[in-house]
DNA sequence: TATTGATCATAT
DNA sequence: ATATGATCAATA
């Protein structure tokens, strides 16, 4: 397809039915900026992202075809595939971290890595890469090659390994004990409207306790790592 | 200046 | 309210 056609109709796209159809809807958005994009499924580009800051990922559900709505759920349901842009810098690296999920820290103790949420979402993610230089205007950002990602054994022991210590903490009643300095490859930081919001958590008495709500994210190394091993395997 | 802690918008 | 989509901005 030519750079700047527009391969469906404005903002009316069902989703995908296949991984190599998900693939194939990516790769033909690759070279697009967020402005042309977003024209497409019927999204304005602001001019800064201060009051915009999920629109990169707001667009990209829409243009690839993404179940729309906030729920626990990867973003394909059928396919399983969980849909992440990643900014990246001048560089090629990512700029910041990757939100993963929020987190239900009353819950924490009764779950495990098997079972949680965090392998649930990173168990297949579509990784697309968007330009965020900080002097390129939000909507002049070009929209990069998608990488399908699937865990390697290595890289799900690092995830599991702090996935299991922050959960050990966050069940002991430790929640405020944990900052984002822990964490090899998968941290936990506040994730939250405002200063104001909380959260139950159980405290070191097995009581409850009113905490911050926190999610885990991915660190920028980490998913540097991921991308440099897709890039080299393609 | 890299990183952590805080915050903004939208959907259900 | 609380999930989703993330980036901003104060701190070390």
């Amino acid at each position: 397809m030519k750079k700047g056609t527009v391969p469906f109709s404005k903002g009316l796209i069902g989703p995908p039915e296949s991984e190599a159809e998900l693939l194939s809807r990516a790769w033909d958005v690759a070279g697009l900026t967020l402005g042309e994009l977003g024209a497409c499924v019927g999204v304005e580009v602001p001019d800064e992202s201060l009051r915009a800051k999920g629109i990169a990922g707001q667009i990209l559900e829409k243009a690839l075809g993404a179940t729309a709505g906030s729920r626990a759920e990867p973003d394909f349901v059928e396919l399983g595939i969980e849909l992440k842009t990643i900014p990246l810098d001048a560089g090629g690296k990512p700029k910041e971290s990757t939100f993963v999920c929020s987190i239900s820290l009353a819950a924490m103790a009764d779950t495990d890595w098997e079972r949680s949420t965090v392998l649930k979402k990173l168990s297949k993610v579509l990784f697309v890469p968007v330009e965020a230089a900080s002097d390129t205007p939000l909507r002049d950002r070009r929209v990069g090659r998608a990488y399908l990602w699937a865990p390697t054994p290595e890289e799900q022991r690092l995830l599991r390994t702090d996935w299991e210590r922050l959960a050990e903490m966050i069940a002991a009643g430790d929640v405020e004990e944990i900052t984002g300095h822990l964490g090899e490859v998968l941290q936990v930081r506040p994730k939250a409207p405002h200063g104001r919001s909380r959260r139950r958590a159980p405290d070191e008495e097995g009581a409850v306790q009113w905490t911050m709500p926190r999610g885990f994210y991915l660190r920028p190394a980490f998913t540097e790592a991921v991308l440099a091993r897709l890039r080299a395997t393609e």
